[in-house]
DNA sequence: ATGGTAGTCGCACTA
């Protein structure tokens, strides 16, 4: 079967229920996984995605901030979250579908890490690197689990590659592209031997943006992106991906989220 | 070197 993925910092889910309803009619994706839903379970739209189709849903989700959620037209046969750091902030939820072979995917909401790239004064960063640790940890001690078919997709808040910014020099100390966050990362993506499915896709020497910030008077002219939107595999899943694509087109919707969708195919 | 915008909640905080 082909499996459809679609990952979205939605930025409130409360204000963009439209832009869900009409992402999910217009891809039609097995699974979405939202982040930075901004609202209490109770408070999420259950309803309205239900009624798009998605009637399998695992929301974890806490007052005014951070959020994650995963929507599936396919059953789930098991749902868990991992409070990363203790916390108690909802930044994970992990759903694994009921399909033969089983698939596991990992929905996360890595911390930004406030402005300041110096862990010794800026809490916000330090928790932004135990969070990435701590993944690396759970990941490697799983290694041997990694013929497993597992999905690990989100906002991860980091933009590790030259071309996955606008000014590779220029954002050198900027949070999400400094040398510690990247290394991190580098870390966390061979704790498990993770493939990068967007850069299967999109070659290293072209630039890739899943994210313009709302700062700009023009983003779209502007054009300084950064991805920090992911969708890595396990080895088992390799030669999974057939297809990918970011959904530029969404950042210029009315009131858009600063994050653009972005949607993996893999033959299963 | 700085300030720019958005969302939630309630007049501060996170991004």
């Amino acid at each position: 079967m082909d499996f459809k993925i679609a990952t979205w910092n939605i930025n409130s889910v409360r204000l963009r229920i439209n832009q869900v309803e009409r992402l999910l009619a217009e891809e039609k994706p097995d699974v979405l996984c939202l982040q930075e839903i901004k609202c209490i379970n109770d408070a999420f739209p259950w309803k309205e995605i239900r009624k798009a189709g998605y009637e399998h849903i695992a929301v974890h989700g806490q007052k005014g901030y951070h959020g994650v959620a995963t929507l599936s037209r396919i059953p789930f046969k098991k749902t868990e979250s991992r409070d990363f750091c203790k916390k108690g902030d909802c930044r994970h939820i992990a759903t694994d579908l009921d399909i033969p072979g089983g698939l596991r995917i990992h929905n996360f909401y890595v911390p930004a890490g406030g402005d300041e790239p110096d862990p010794a004064i800026n809490e916000k960063f330090a928790h932004k690197l135990a969070f990435l640790r701590e993944m690396t940890d759970l990941y490697a001690k799983q290694r041997s689990k990694s013929k497993n078919r597992m999905v690990l997709v989100g906002d991860l808040n980091i933009a590790p590659l030259e071309n996955d910014v606008w000014s590779h020099k220029q954002l050198l100390k900027v949070v999400s592209h400094t040398p510690i966050e990247v290394e991190l990362m580098n870390e966390l993506y061979a704790s498990h031997d993770w493939v990068d499915v967007m850069r299967r896709f999109v070659p290293e020497d072209e630039k890739l943006y899943s994210w313009w910030s709302y700062r700009a008077k023009d983003w779209e002219a502007a054009d300084r992106g950064r991805r920090l939107d992911h969708i890595w595999v396990t080895p088992a899943l390799a030669d999974a991906p057939v297809a990918m694509k970011v959904r530029k087109d969404a950042r210029g919707w009315e009131r858009a989220s600063d994050h653009a969708p972005v949607i993996a195919t893999l033959r299963l």
